[in-house]
DNA sequence: TCTGGGGTCCTAGGACCC
DNA sequence: TCTGGGGTCCTAGGACCC
């Protein structure tokens, strides 16, 4: 079973406010370049979409409310869905903030089927959240998630063995989930367009042109797909940690790109640090005012989370590049993770320092984010500013990928 | 007075080694 | 009168997802 949350952030928001309900509203970011991440339904209708600027937006739809998003609304709403839902399986998936996986396997003896289940699932849902969800079921996560896709909003659509085939004999292969714009237009250069078309093409076409991928391409045009329900708690550990800003204005300004990087690496570092992640990568992202974007990264001498040591990295980075243009956008990350080993420092100095960290994260924990920070982050200017960005849909609630609280 | 931010996975090319 | 073949590791970039 897959519970895709309706227009989750927009109708949060609509169902804490009720002068909301009914109109188009869209959720943005406080920064000044944010964009839309959520339109409720009403604004989709008059042409309001997901990535789109404010000024666009507003432009689509002059009636549009700009709404500035509130990570704390949609985490509680988030935790309170995957409570419920795991008293109907203890199986769930937190596939992000407003998707889940359920496998329902062995579950519905009290329902009878899994129709009346998902009946159940949605009540619950909407008597203790307020929030409409639509649900797809069917015998792998591939199909459940189209399944989910086809009835919006507050729908319920079953695919069974029986009928699935009859379903993706002329569903446009870019439906599929994993399919994308680049591999839709690859693949109608070959001829396929549908996914009955796919399921029957050659493997070893597929194989050649798609490599490892092409193997699946085939399965996933015929619906077939392995890949299990990854319950809350036993999911993989994080590859990398990593933040990044798009600039209130495109600068060359090297003292305040320093102070970004510097502020970067910190929330980086801490949010390894309550993790007990360190890294052996540091990798710097650049993007310019042309959306040209590149990164480089650097293998660390020994693993690290302090801050210090991922900044001195990514400034070491940026010092060996001759920038062509100012700069749109700074990312800062950590990979090569290793969880640390709870080993005390060799050296005195190195002990020293690790207090101080923990000292400095302990203090934010109790009295919130910067409450101690470095002294250059509080400069004018220097992104220190009450600027929350926009939430990403894809953190989680739990776990290393749980959303920023601001 | 354009175009966010968080990730994962795969590939290709080069360095390096035997 | 010329330069094999196997492997690993590292970096950069791109496709895809929410």
């Amino acid at each position: 079973m897959h519970v895709d949350m309706n227009a989750f952030f927009a109708s949060v928001e609509q169902r804490c406010d009720p002068a909301l309900r009914g109109k188009p509203i869209a959720v943005v970011g406080s920064a000044k370049r944010t964009v839309v991440t959520t339109a409720s339904y009403e604004a989709r209708k008059l042409g309001v979409k997901t990535g789109m600027n404010k000024f666009e937006a507003k432009k689509a739809c002059p009636s549009l409310i700009l709404v500035i998003g509130d990570n704390r609304k949609y985490i509680d709403a988030s935790v309170r869905i995957l409570e419920i839902l795991k008293s109907f399986s203890p199986k769930v998936e937190a596939y992000s903030i407003d998707e889940a996986f359920l496998d329902i396997t062995g579950c519905l003896k009290p329902f009878g089927s899994p129709e009346a289940l998902a009946r159940a699932v949605k009540e619950r849902i909407r008597e203790g959240v307020g929030l409409t969800c639509s649900i797809g079921i069917a015998p792998n996560k591939l199909l459940a998630k189209l399944a989910s896709d086809m009835q919006k909003p507050d729908g319920l659509v079953i695919i069974d063995e029986a009928g699935k085939a009859k379903l993706l004999e002329d569903l446009p292969v870019g439906e599929l989930w994993g399919i994308g714009p680049r591999l839709t237009e690859h693949l109608g250069r070959l001829g396929v367009k549908t996914c009955g078309q796919l399921g029957r093409f050659p493997a070893s076409v597929l194989r050649e042109r798609f490599g490892i991928i092409g193997e699946r391409l085939r399965l996933m045009g015929q619906g077939v797909y392995s890949s299990e329900v990854v319950p809350i708690g036993q999911e993989e550990e994080a590859k990398s940690v990593g933040h990044s800003t798009t600039l209130p204005a495109d600068t060359s300004e090297k003292a305040e790109i320093k102070r970004y990087l510097l502020k970067l690496s910190e929330m980086v570092g801490a949010r390894a640090r309550e993790h007990c992640l360190k890294g052996g990568k540091v990798c710097l992202t650049i993007r310019y005012p042309d959306f040209y974007t590149f990164s480089r990264q650097r293998t660390l001498p020994v693993h690290t989370n302090d801050t210090r040591a991922i900044y001195a990295s990514a400034l070491a980075i940026l010092e060996s590049m001759r920038l062509r243009t100012a700069v749109r956008l700074l990312g800062v990350s950590i990979s090569a993770l290793a969880k640390g080993s709870g080993q005390m420092a060799l050296f005195e100095e190195d002990r020293r320092r690790e207090k101080l960290l923990e000292a400095m994260d302990e203090v934010n924990r109790s009295f919130g984010e910067y409450t101690v920070t470095w002294g250059t982050l509080l400069d004018e200017g220097g992104g220190s500013e009450d600027d929350t960005g926009v939430i990403s849909p894809a953190w989680r609630p739990v776990g290393v990928k749980r959303v920023n609280v601001k």
